[in-house]
Order: C-alpha cells, then sequence, then structure tokens
DNA sequence: ATGGTTGCCAAGCAA
C-alpha cells in the first residue's frame, strides 16, 4: 500500500509543527506541499528528515508559490515545469522508485479577483497555465509505467457541489464557467480520474478550502474544494481509499487547505 | 456593495 496526501501549507517554515503532526498522525508515505513560500536553501529538510521523510523533491522561491514533495520512499525528481512560462515555482513532478508510480504536484495560479482575461491578466495567465498543463498531459506515455497522480491547489472548484452555493459563485474566480471548462479539457486530455470523487461521490459536500476572511468558518461553513488528487485511469483503479483531514481547518495556526490523502493498493 | 484575513518581509502584493 502506497498512501499519497497533498495540502497547501500557505508558509511550510511558520506551519511546520502542523506538517510534523499530521505526519505523526497519519504517516503517509508521501506528502505533496504548496504554497510553501520559502527558497529551497530555507527548506526545513532536518525536522522532515527526523520524522522519517528523508526524501525530497523541492521547488522554491523567495516569499511567494513553491512547491515541495516529501517522502519516506526514495523518489528521483524528473520535471519542473513553469507552464506560466514566467519563473514561477509551481509544479514538481517525481517518480517514486519501486514502484514507478509518477506524482505531479502542481500549485495552478489563483488568477486575481475579476474573472475577464482584459481586465486582469492574471486570470488570463491561470487560463493559459491550465492550457499548458493540457498540453503536457496529452503527451504523457501512459504504456510503461505504473500510472500518473497530478494532486495539489487546481485553485478551481468545478463541481457545484464543490462549492457552498454554485449560484453565488458563478461570478466567482474559481467556480466560473470558462474556469470549470478549462479544467474539464484537461481532464479529457489524459482521462484523469477524479480520485476525490470516486469516493465522496457528487452531489455530496466536499470542500477542501475555506477563507480567512471569516471569524468562524464553520459557523457559515463556506467552503469550496479547490484541492484535487487525479490519477490516470489504470493507476485510479488501484485506490483503495481516500479521506480528508477536515479537522486540520481548526488546528492551532491553521493553513486555509486541509490535507487530502488517498491510498493506493500497489 | 463592501470588507472581511493571512504571510512575506518590511510596502504592498498575492492569495
Amino acid at each position: 500500500m502506497i498512501s499519497v496526501a497533498t495540502w497547501n501549507i500557505n508558509s511550510v517554515r511558520l506551519r511546520l509543527p502542523i506538517v510534523e503532526r499530521f505526519l505523526q498522525e497519519e504517516a503517509v508515505d508521501v506528502l505533496c506541499l504548496q504554497e510553501i513560500k520559502c527558497q529551497e536553501h530555507q527548506f526545513p529538510y532536518e525536522a522532515l528528515a527526523a520524522i522519517g521523510y528523508k526524501h525530497t523533491a523541492v521547488h522554491g522561491q523567495k516569499g511567494y508559490h513553491g512547491v515541495a514533495t516529501v517522502s519516506r520512499l526514495p523518489l528521483r525528481e524528473y520535471s519542473r515545469h513553469d507552464w506560466q512560462a514566467n519563473g514561477e515555482a509551481r509544479h514538481v513532478g517525481v517518480e517514486l522508485e519501486g514502484s514507478g508510480m509518477r506524482i505531479d504536484n502542481v500549485y495552478v495560479p489563483a488568477g486575481g479577483d475579476e474573472p475577464d482575461r482584459d481586465k486582469n491578466p492574471k486570470f488570463g495567465q491561470k487560463l493559459d497555465f491550465l492550457g499548458r498543463m493540457t498540453e503536457w498531459a496529452n503527451d504523457i506515455d501512459g504504456a510503461d509505467h505504473a500510472g500518473t497522480l497530478i494532486v495539489g491547489d487546481f485553485n478551481i472548484a468545478p463541481l457545484p457541489s464543490d462549492v457552498w452555493g454554485h449560484k453565488q459563485l458563478l461570478k466567482v474566480v474559481s467556480h466560473t464557467p470558462i474556469e470549470c471548462e478549462t479544467l474539464d479539457r484537461f481532464k479529457s486530455a489524459h482521462d484523469w480520474v477524479d480520485v476525490g470523487r470516486e469516493f465522496i461521490k457528487d452531489p455530496e459536500r466536499y470542500y477542501s478550502w475555506w477563507s480567512y476572511r471569516s471569524k468562524d468558518h464553520k459557523a457559515n461553513d463556506r467552503g469550496r474544494r479547490l484541492d484535487h488528487m487525479w490519477a490516470t485511469p489504470k493507476l485510479a483503479t488501484k485506490a483503495s481509499g481516500h479521506r480528508l483531514r477536515e479537522d486540520a481547518r481548526s488546528w492551532e495556526k491553521p493553513s486555509d487547505h486541509i490535507p487530502l490523502i488517498t491510498e493506493f493498493d500497489l
């Protein structure tokens, strides 16, 4: 069995205590972090190695963004795509030694506030990022390895049941029709299976993010499913479990995102 | 309609 988790941590240095808590409680094999907000030399390698996570692939930058994959199992970093072509650290790809499973850890741009690429260049960059990610997916050769799992903060909640209010959020970046369609084109490009939704079926409530801009996120429960774990079809058939640690949103100094975990029989 | 919060790093940007 191999277990993989994804978590937008919103500063790995500030939240090292809850990363350690999560790893000690869940003992996942692999944890994919987004928004580490540090450079590679600032990453807490020693603290994570001390609790068994000795294998790392860190793609960081100063102050913003940044992704890191930490593992108990040996891995080989094989790619760092810049799907925005602007130098931001938003992807790192690894292959697990032994199983050969590939894990692509991605942090899709949030896209700003205005869902109009003419008025808001960030929105266009988000759509273009997904376009390049789709071209990449078209080129994956799925025939000769154990399959690919792409995980991370996609910054899009595609289904009506992925948000607290479908109608209220149709013009809010993360749930606009054009974003959902663009993500759908990516999905079709490689027949990705939305593993989370294989286990927590639509239209069941499934959120992974709650804004900090709410006194009590549980009171109105205005969540969105921005984080995803999608597998190539053959690998998806090996998924044996999927769960959320929604309680982590209430831990001390929490991230605004929660961890997602998928288990594979491999 | 607006503003609400957080992190980085020391002003404003990104989310």
